[in-house]
RNA sequence: GGGCACGUAGCUCAGCGGGAGAGCACUACCUUGACAUGGUAGGGGUCACAGGUUCGAUCCCUGUCGUGCCCA
């Protein structure tokens, strides 16, 4: 019995414990053994992340193809698991420790820190997981992976190896992305640039030689810059080489306002002679460009800010190299002073001796760290690297090849454009949550890389025992005794870029590196279902990795969905505060109508600023569906087995198998090619306006009357086009289908393991396997054939049929309502010099004409009534006898109206029938049909004028 | 500054070389035996603007204006 009202929740629960008990989202199920697999790798959320509407979309898409597939009768294995997300979880703790007054990570030390968020992961680390459960994913939970798993771990131990051992991983000491919050280097990625209104100053800096005076330009060079604090690190001034107005002074020396250090100036093309003076100041410790200037022309890189961004001068060796008196004095008073006040007391100090010429508002635009928020510092440091130029490369190629393709195909140029112009990637960070670097180093500073720690300490033991720093003696027993070598050989304390893990998913999921059957099996994946704001971060680094280690691509196909953003259009995200929960969603109108909105929107191509109102409406589909199945429980609709649509006798159930095939074959075409608003909308269509509004309701009347074959094959068809229909949704909207499905039948089994309406075509290399094993005489063995189903009950007959009942309802309708007649007055209708085929087709409707029109009686006459409402229906005159209901004159005015109308169409086409270019140039069809639209008007325009006429007689 | 999108009905969006579509909202009518979370009918758009290609442009090309995003 279904339940008189729809109740997403109640439904929801049960079936997915249903679903969790009978493990119907298993890979590997043993009945599948020979199907193909089908594979889909999670983008994984943060283990301690709460579903967002990003989440929601993504998963819902990549939940419709593994549920399309899996009805398809393939080996599904969609495999789900979570990211450690290094600096977020790190954040999210220590916040909690600053809230609840606990002593902060630095003081609880390394371990403990990682056992607390060992221990917030187990508390927190399955809501992502059950959110995920509730909008329905059919995931392989019994797969579930974490990216710090051992397996997992031990694979990113083994990548850094390989490619350290390959030079592809080195440690380099230039200028990194610091975030002076976190205390840790972040790449590239992680970087936002943000507008920000701020000042370019302009400095004075003195000629050596020459005595300065504010009042005398020839003492001095004026430098333009928007970080006056870090000219402390000045060690040079660039000028265009160009450059007319300071051409004589390339090759001279300035001296460094407050500080009194003796810098060159250089011929530099990096200096824009149209910006700012045209002169630059060069910081090469603390700006990228100023780096690689610095680098041209042998600067030296002075580094005045430590790790907080605080000025570090006093016993600062580099800064203090080669100054003057005082300078020690100066240090001393600036030492200390945070970032942004060091900047207004420096810039005050200028002021005062008549160093700063000019402050100009000046809006730039200014790094900062994604997580933190606060500026980034360049900032001079050890790191490790990874060597991404190289590795693109294959990448690249294979993109370019088609191995791997995205949908839509747009994205392919943003992939190339990052790619072919890719940085080193930095992967050390300077946090503790996460995979801690494999490096061990001697007291030397020597770096040793390997796969456990025994090993590594064998190798620096043994290096060092050869360089005679230890005996061979002290040798063994520092091998055997971890408290003996401790300080001698010390491990790398930093942890790799949580996207140095994420990049080895697709293999690392699968048991990689051991080599397991999933390995086998299912790498590479079919698709990647993701954001385009995460093509850089993870889409190109699977790329890399992939192809590197498995000598394959992860993916061949990546279908990068719209971003959800809030009303404003922007991205939303938790740092922003701008998240809508779709949990509430889907609280109030249910998992299936959040994933139906989400899917009828993912147009490609197009973001998605989701309105409730949507869902709303989706959550009424909903209802509507539920309803009409109770529809059919009540007239006791049920599908024998062994049935076979194709043999149905009569016509509405013929045309029902022939639109249910139609509609089929459109989701199945528009699913497999990612166009999900597509294949929602034929569905939607489908159910709503064909289904519920005509098949039912031109059913209703065999149902409610005698019992005959008649009505039993007309219960068979409702039964199964709803079935047909259950089938077809299911990818869409699981819950309520699969509920369904349980309720309104005897089963063998779950919804989620039938078989899809539609077998798929054969492909291009199945046709040429069949055809490989076939003897040369060109016959295709007929065993074969059954794999395929060709079927789609086409029936012109029963379209032509079916159709006309249906305009002439409609066109009744319509004109009842035009004219105010009240659904209570019944009018009669004649068919007036109907056609043979018309008069053998009426009395096979009489009853659902009557009743869905509002009519008494239908009978034939040679001519219209006088008087009459005269309709055209495919041509023929339709004729509602309503002789003083109706007011001749607003007859007159529509009847003219049509006229209107169908005289416009004549004078369209006749116009584009006379123009010789078009009749030379265009298509043959497309000629032949406008002219055939020419002649339906006409004769429409006939029919009509003769109804006028007619008219008139009568008024 | 470079790149990628997008400007279609009041709103949210499909369509994309041969007569403008959906959902929501709106109007009128309807307690018809699955459903008022419903039914029936209807109003509403020089498809941003200007050129060009074409027999034909909402659709292709160029430019302008506007909006968004990405990268410097």
């Amino acid at each position: 019995m279904i339940e008189k009202n729809y109740q997403p929740a109640d439904i929801e629960a049960r079936m997915s414990l249903v679903w969790e008990d009978s493990r119907a989202f298993k890979a590997g199920r043993p009945d599948r053994r020979d199907a193909s697999p089908f594979t889909i790798v999670i983008p994984p959320p943060n283990v301690t992340g709460s579903l967002h509407m990003g989440h929601a979309l993504n998963n819902t898409l990549q939940d419709i193809l593994c549920r399309f597939e899996r009805m398809r009768g393939r080996d599904v294995l969609w495999q789900p698991g979570t990211d450690h997300a290094g600096i977020a979880t790190q954040m999210v703790v220590e916040r909690q420790l600053m809230e609840r007054q606990q002593p902060s990570r630095r003081e609880m030390g390394r371990e403990k820190f990682l056992e607390r968020v060992w221990q917030w992961k187990a508390e927190s680390g399955d809501t992502i997981i059950n959110q995920l459960k509730r909008l329905g994913a059919s995931c392989d939970w019994s797969r579930e992976r974490f990216t710090m798993d051992e397996g997992l771990s031990r694979a990113v131990v083994k990548v850094f190896v390989e490619l350290h051992r390959d030079g592809l991983i080195y440690k380099d000491k230039r200028l990194v992305n610091w975030d002076p919050k976190l205390l840790t280097a972040i790449s590239d990625l992680e970087v936002q640039q943000v507008e920000v209104k701020g000042s370019l100053w302009y400095l004075r800096y003195p000629i050596e030689g020459k005595t300065f005076s504010p009042d005398d330009p020839a003492s001095f060079i004026v430098v333009a810059t928007t970080r006056p604090e870090t000219m402390l690190g000045d060690t040079g001034v660039a000028v265009h080489p160009d450059d007319e107005r300071y051409r004589k002074l390339v090759g001279k020396h300035v001296i460094l306002p407050l500080v009194g250090r003796k810098i060159p100036i250089v011929a530099d093309e990096y200096s824009d002679p149209e910006k700012g003076s045209g002169a630059v100041k060069v910081t090469p410790a603390h700006d990228f460009n100023d780096f690689d200037v610095g680098k041209r022309h042998g600067l030296r890189q002075i580094s005045v800010l430590d790790r907080e961004g605080r000025l570090d001068l006093v016993g600062n060796e580099d800064y203090l190299h080669a100054l003057p008196e005082g300078a020690a004095q100066f240090a001393e008073e600036f030492q200390g002073a945070e970032r942004f006040a060091a900047r207004k007391r420096i810039v005050e100090r200028l002021q005062d001796f008549g160093f700063v010429e000019r402050i100009e508002p000046h809006t730039h635009m200014v790094p900062h760290g994604d997580r933190s928020g606060v500026v980034i510092e360049p900032y001079l440091t050890d790191q490790w690297y990874v060597d991404a130029k190289t590795l693109a490369r294959p990448a690249i190629a294979a993109v370019r090849s088609g191995e791997t393709t995205f949908v839509p195909k747009n994205w392919e140029k943003t992939y190339f454009d990052w790619m072919e112009n890719i940085q080193p990637w930095c992967i050390s960070r300077q946090l503790w949550w996460g995979h801690q670097i494999p490096a061990w180093y001697g007291p030397d500073g020597k770096v040793f890389v390997a796969e456990t720690e025994e090993e590594a300490v064998s190798h620096a033991l043994g290096y060092y025992v050869e360089q005679e720093v230890i005996t061979e003696e002290q040798g063994r027993e520092m091998a055997l005794d971890r408290g003996k070598r401790e300080g001698f050989i010390t491990r790398d304390e930093d942890v790799l870029d949580t996207w140095f893990s994420s990049a080895l998913w697709p293999f690392s999921t699968l048991g990689w590196p051991d080599d397991t059957p999933e390995v086998k099996r299912h790498y590479p994946t079919d698709v990647l279902v993701t954001g385009f704001d995460i093509i850089f971060f993870w889409v190109a680094r699977m790329m890399m990795m992939g192809l590197h280690f498995m000598k394959e691509v992860p993916f061949s196909t990546v279908y990068i969905h719209a971003l959800v953003r809030d009303e404003k259009g922007a991205k939303m995200s938790k740092s922003k505060g701008n998240v809508i929960d779709p949990l509430n969603l889907i609280d109030e109108y249910g998992a299936d109508a959040l994933r139906f909105t989400l899917a009828a929107m993912a147009a490609q191509g197009r973001d998605i600023k989701l309105a409730t109102s949507r869902v709303e409406g989706y959550r009424n589909f909903a209802t509507k569906l539920w309803n009409a199945c109770r529809f059919a429980e009540m007239n006791n609709c049920a599908v024998p087995e062994n049935f076979e649509p194709a043999k149905a006798k009569e016509t509405l159930n013929r045309w029902i198998a022939h639109e249910t095939a139609h509609t089929a074959r459109e989701v199945s075409e528009a699913i497999e090619a990612y166009r999900f608003n597509d294949a929602a909308s034929a569905i939607y269509r489908f159910v709503w306006n064909v289904y519920c509004d005509w098949y039912v309701e031109l059913a209703k009347p065999v149902l409610l009357g005698e019992d005959g074959p008649a009505r039993a094959e007309t219960r068979t068809m409702v039964a199964w086009a709803r079935d047909e229909i259950l089938k077809l949704l299911h990818p869409f909207m699981p819950f309520i289908t699969e509920e369904l499905w349980e309720v309104t039948a005897k089963r063998e089994g779950l919804l989620a393991l039938a078989s899809w309406p539609l077998k798929p075509e054969p492909t291009a290399e199945q046709l040429a396997m069949i055809a490989a094993a076939m003897p040369n005489d060109g016959f295709i063995a007929p065993v074969v054939l059954p794999m395929f189903d060709h079927s789609d009950f086409s029936d012109p007959a029963a379209e032509a049929e079916i159709g006309w009942v249906i305009d002439l309802v409609t066109a009744i309708r319509s004109v009842r309502a035009e004219m105010n007649i009240p659904p209570a007055t019944l009018t009669a209708l004649v068919l007036a010099g109907a056609a043979a085929e018309t008069k053998a087709r009426a009395p096979r409707w009489t009853d659902v004409i009557k009743r869905m029109a509002r009519l008494s009686d239908i009978s034939f006459a040679e001519r219209a009534p006088d008087g009459a409402v005269q309709l055209l229906v495919r041509g023929e005159v339709a004729a509602l006898p309503l002789k003083g209901v109706v007011d001749f004159a607003a007859e007159h005015a529509r009847l003219d109206k049509e006229i209107g109308k169908a005289d416009a169409d004549i004078k369209r086409a006749e116009a584009k029938l006379a123009n010789e270019k078009f009749v030379a140039n265009a298509a043959e069809e497309v000629v032949e049909e406008e002219r055939e639209k020419r002649e339906a008007a006409m004769a429409r325009k006939a029919k009509l004028l003769e109804a006028l006429e007619r008219l008139k007689q009568a008024g």
